[in-house]
DNA sequence: TTCGTATAATACGAGAACCGTAACATCTAT
DNA sequence: ATAGATGTTACGGTTCTCGTATTATACGAA
C-alpha cells in the first residue's frame, strides 16, 4: 500500500503490469458470476435482475425518492415505477408519502424478508468464509479497502457514462 | 495467506470477523455497481444486461454450443436464442455449424468490436490503474488470487442454486 | 394572490423480451 | 430399423421497458 511505480526496475514493472491485467480479468469474471448468481436469486423471488440492485441501493442510501433512485442507478424514471411495484408487491419495500413535498414519495426498505434472502446467499457466504480463513487480519483489511475503493470507482464510471449518454447521446 | 483462525486471541478473532463482514458488504456493493455499469454499456450497444455476460462466457470458454452456454449460465435454452440473435446481429459472435453433429451449432466470439467495447470500459480501467498503483507487486498477486477464487465461489454458488431449483422446483 | 413554469410520480401504449411448449432435424442404443 | 434422447429454433402468452402524456404539487415573479 505504500509503493509507487517510480523507482521500480523493469522486472518489477513487468510483474506489476501482468498482475494488474490478471486483476482486471478476474474482476470481469467475478462480475459475470455475481450477475448470474443474482439472476438466479431474483428469479426465485419473481423479480427482475435489477430489482435487487435497486433494493440494495435503497438499503444502503435510503430512504429516498424514486427520482433520486433513478438518478443514482441511471435507470429511466418510468422503469422505476415497475421495479418499485414488484418490490412493494413482494413486501421488500414500502412507499410512503413525503409530508414536506406532497408530490414526492419516500421509498423505505423493509427488513422482514432479509433472513429469507440471506438463506439464498448462504452458499456464497459459506464459500467466502472458508476462503477468508486463509488470510491474516492485515490481509483482510487490505482486501476490504481494495473492494470498497473499487466499488467507488465503479460508481464513478457509471455516473460518467450516464452523464455522457444524457448530454451527448 | 498462511494463518488460520486457530491460535488467535479474542481480539484477533473479533477483528477478523469485522473485516470479513466488511469484505462481504463491499463485495455486494461492488456487484451492484458493476451491474449498473454493465447495464449502461449494454444499453449503449442495444443489448440486454445478460448479453455481455454471455459474450464473456463465450470468450472465456468458447467456442461452444447454445445448450452448453445455457447450462453454464443457468438461462433457459429458448432465451439463449434471443440473446445469440442480438449478439449475432451486432457482430459480436458468429454461429457456425458443427460438422460432427449436424443438429448442433457452434458459437464463436468475434474480436472486431473489442476496441469499441474497451473504450466504454476506459473510465473504469483508468480508475483501476490509478488504484492499483498504490499496491506492491506482492499485494497485487494477493488481490488477483483472491478475486479469482471468489469468482470460482460465485460460479459454484450459482450452479448449486440452478441445480437445486431444477430438482426441487 | 395569481399565474407560469419546473418537478414528482405514475398511466398509457408500442415494441420487445422471456420462457414454456412444440416442431423439426439428427443422433444413439438396442 | 426403430424408439427415444438431444440440439436448436419457432410460436405465443404474459410481462417488461421506456418515451410521452397526465395529474398533482411546489415555487418564483408580477
Amino acid at each position: 500500500m505504500t509503493s509507487t511505480t517510480t523507482g521500480e526496475d523493469a522486472d518489477a514493472r513487468r510483474r506489476r503490469r501482468r498482475s494488474g491485467a490478471a486483476i482486471k480479468e478476474s474482476m470481469r469474471e467475478l462480475s459475470v458470476q455475481l450477475s448470474l448468481l443474482n439472476h438466479q436469486i431474483s428469479a426465485s423471488f419473481d423479480l427482475r435482475d435489477t430489482d435487487f440492485d435497486c433494493l440494495d441501493v435503497i438499503k444502503r442510501h435510503g430512504p429516498l425518492s424514486p427520482s433520486a433512485l433513478a438518478r443514482r442507478t441511471g435507470l429511466h424514471a418510468a422503469t422505476l415505477t415497475g421495479i418499485l411495484d414488484r418490490l412493494e408487491r413482494g413486501e421488500w419495500i414500502a412507499r410512503e408519502r413525503d409530508p414536506a413535498d406532497r408530490r414526492a414519495v419516500i421509498v423505505r426498505a423493509r427488513r422482514e424478508r432479509n433472513p429469507e434472502l440471506f438463506r439464498k446467499f448462504a452458499g456464497m457466504n459459506h464459500a467466502m468464509d472458508g476462503l477468508l480463513d486463509d488470510y491474516t487480519p492485515d490481509e483482510l483489511d487490505l482486501l476490504a479497502d481494495f473492494l470498497r475503493r473499487t466499488a467507488d470507482a465503479g460508481r464513478d464510471a457509471t455516473d460518467a457514462l450516464v452523464e455522457g449518454g444524457r448530454t451527448a447521446g
